[in-house]
DNA sequence: CGCTGAGTTGACAAGATTCAAGGGCCGTGG
DNA sequence: CCACGGCCCTTGAATCTTGTCAACTCAGCG
């Protein structure tokens, strides 16, 4: 059934994440605690989407409903670049947010898979806005903000420099969420670490069993364990 | 006095450009428009900011007190990497708005400098929140999550593609504010460029002449004349 | 127990970087 | 007005990294 096979009896299930640590924390209590004018309020509903692997949690394109945050699992966001072919755009962990540029949009600008069995919060979103003004909580706003920050893509370099940078940024976002940031588990594949690192998937294996050779990482299958791994 | 001198008697102001081009003209009109609590209300002032060559528009970790969109001129931001250097994160052609970040974090994320004589239209941000809820406008909303909208980076593929991409993504840019798409002006340095886009300077030389051999491209100094690209 | 697909590894080719040198345009100053 | 020096940009040649292609290993599953 599933998609994906994966080598190595992959481990399947990163999280469940405590709300505590999540991105949405604030804006689910706020929105559970104030209220809006009910035509046009949106709440903290307590829905939950059960992902299988390769299950898209929601499509470019598809009218926007809902903002989520990953509770369990791990997810990637693609588009499809100028010419034609799908690239991926990031992966996420429990506790980040997806989906917040259909704020405004009114539709979602990429499709997020599943990369393993995953569960998402969703946050059903106002109705379309009719050219008033809109409350929103200041959260919500720190959220956009925080989103539109301007990011280095971790694409650039030399392949080693990508693949340790790559790793690096997952442990440091685990390890930000509470989980141990030197136990990682890949979810995705090494072809889509290679579409994101924008290099080739022997590339990265290369990387990988050379640094493991190093003894800065120990690596087997979905499983790296960082030893002494520097940027 | 000027930091950043340019061979061949390079054109120096891109626009001044039209409000209604201008992608805070939505927020300006609205501000001007409608009534905010006083004490923490923004105002569309008509401030305007100028700029020489190499001067910035505002510093990574400076307090925010307003947004920004270019008015005429171009402008780069500049982030520092994990490994220490600098890095540009974007070029800014005029009516686009940067510092968006600031809105909800208080501070720039990134270094914005001028990459030739320009002025911006500054927009006074309201007084730090203090837990309440803000009210803010559809239009702003819009603004902070179409900013949040994950992007493809251009410095992906060979750097035939990357070049290449890169002109193509300033003039479709430049032409959707209703400048001439096909007559470029390359504002940044060769080395901005290649920079911006992870490769070396003799490589963005070398395409860049390429092109210009097989007529996809005029190039001369820092006008570029768009023949037949494709990516 | 062989099939399948992911991952690894090796040999070679293609492409980019590096190093070095030359050309063009500008502003300055004789 | 022209010569000079500086800075960008361009160009060439050698080197190194990465991509390409192919073979092979390994683990799960029927």
């Amino acid at each position: 059934m599933s998609t994906l096979k994966k080598a190595g009896g992959r481990p399947r299930h990163i999280g469940p994440i405590a709300c505590r640590s999540c991105d949405l924390n604030e804006v689910c209590r706020l929105t559970g605690l104030i209220a809006f004018d009910a035509g046009r309020s949106w709440r903290s509903s307590g829905a939950l989407r059960s992902l299988e692997t390769g299950a898209p949690l929601f499509r470019a394109g598809s009218a926007a409903n809902a903002i989520y945050a990953v509770r369990q699992g791990m997810l990637k966001t693609t588009r499809v670049s100028a010419e034609g072919d799908e690239r991926i755009v990031g992966f996420h962990t429990p506790g980040e947010v997806l989906g917040l540029e259909a704020f405004g949009m009114g539709s979602f600008a990429c499709d997020a898979i599943a990369l393993e069995p995953s569960v998402c919060c969703e946050l059903t979103l106002p109705l379309p806005g009719d050219g008033r003004v809109h409350e929103l909580s200041t959260a919500m706003i720190r959220l956009l903000s925080k989103a539109a920050e301007p990011r280095l893509d971790l694409a650039r370099g030399s392949a080693r420099e990508r693949v340790t940078n790559f790793l690096l940024d997952l442990a440091r976002r685990l390890g930000s969420r509470g989980f141990d940031a030197n136990q990682l588990i890949l979810s995705m594949s090494r072809q889509e670490i290679a579409d994101f690192l924008d290099t080739r998937i022997e590339t990265v294996s290369r990387v990988l069993q050379q640094l493991n050779r190093e003894k800065a990482i120990h690596v087997r299958g979905s499983r790296v364990n960082l030893l002494r791994l520097s940027a």
